[in-house]
DNA sequence: CTGTGTGAAGGCTTTCACAGCC
DNA sequence: GGCTGTGAAAGCCTTCACACAG
């Protein structure tokens, strides 16, 4: 049952074919081919099936799948079946983006409370996110146990954040900060740095 | 000299050593070991030098790398030694978003006009982009010969837009619609898709 | 003696190909 | 006949370990 065995890569791809399901199921199918599903996720059939019995047998031979077990055996898997509370740390202007984007709420994720060392700066966060003191951070964490943060913070303090993070429970960090987190082994961190996947691509440019 | 046999990551990982350079530069370092150097990046010291390797010989045995000249060469390789010209396609939420962020424009980036088929809708969108209809695209690409695509429309008509892009010749989007793209092999495609970045998380938080 | 450059080994993922079930 | 589930093969990337240069 451990996870660690499972590819991370594995379980990124879940995501997609939930995704795939989803807009599957809208359209009314019952029952969907690896063929068919792993096209529409992008990936080879083989891969599909493989990532799949990471978890279980979910198919059925000669048929496929049924759209709707499916989707629900992999949000189950993936954790996304139940609510999770998330915040949000560095309301500059990347963080403001993001709360205003609000493509996570869509997903099982709610963003109630975001911090930030700095409250007088004007800025315009959506209702129903509560724009507090980042000294606050850790309690609220504590109280609310808060498994899930999204890091938006400057580069320079993106490390004494991260410890603060850790010291307030944090499983899982999102983070969009420039820099290399050290955190224990039990914390999960997933970076996703804008400039350099632009200035990864300017290579491919001729 | 063909650039197809470089793994893609060792690729993404250059920009990682930029960025740890320009920070030692800062602080008036003259020379750096890969051992330091691959600390500072998050990695280890074989595979920087691995990574290194696929391009020439930058260091000096016994001693290290000098930062300046590894510097320039790594921005030469990466192609952002001189400006790009960048375009933003899609003004949403997601679009502002990152036409404020503005972390693109730091490193050699210049993103000037951005294109959406609804002009009418308020937004505040930075100085120095202009607004243009979607019709305007491919004619301004081909006028201002602009090679590099930020791509965020939604998902429904993220593939038709991917097409004219193809017209106005493209060659790398940076995607953040949650959508596959299908584009001709020579076009270069990097996806970001938040909302998935997030979900994958929770798979990992107890 | 220090630290790069690199063939070889090792490990991880993807892909193949087919046995097994519907 | 059709399609999943899966061991085995292939491919790719990372890491080791050492020859070699300064």
């Amino acid at each position: 049952m451990s996870k660690i065995e499972v590819p991370r890569k594995a379980i990124y791809r879940l995501s997609l074919y939930a995704r795939a399901l989803m807009k599957l199921r809208d359209n009314a199918v019952e029952t969907v081919s690896s063929r068919a599903l792993s096209k529409a996720a992008g990936v080879k059939p083989a891969q599909l099936r493989k990532d799949l019995a990471y978890f279980g047998q979910f198919g059925t031979r000669g048929l496929g799948y049924k759209v709707d077990g499916l989707m629900s055996a992999i949000t189950e898997v993936l954790g996304t079946n139940s609510f999770q509370q998330v915040i949000l740390v560095g309301v500059g202007n990347l963080g403001v983006a993001l709360l205003r984007y609000g493509g996570f709420n869509k997903e099982g994720f709610e963003i109630r409370a975001a911090f930030d060392v700095d409250l007088e700066r004007p800025r315009s966060i959506p209702d129903g996110v509560a724009l507090l003191h980042y000294e606050k951070m850790i309690g609220y964490m504590r109280k609310h146990s808060v498994k899930m943060v999204i890091l938006a913070v400057p580069a320079m303090v993106a490390q004494s954040v991260s410890n603060d993070l850790v010291e307030g429970g944090v499983q899982a960090i999102l983070n969009f900060s420039p820099a290399v987190l050290e955190v224990p082994e039990d914390v999960v961190v997933n970076s996703v740095d804008l400039a350099l996947e632009l200035e990864n691509l300017s290579y491919f440019v001729r």
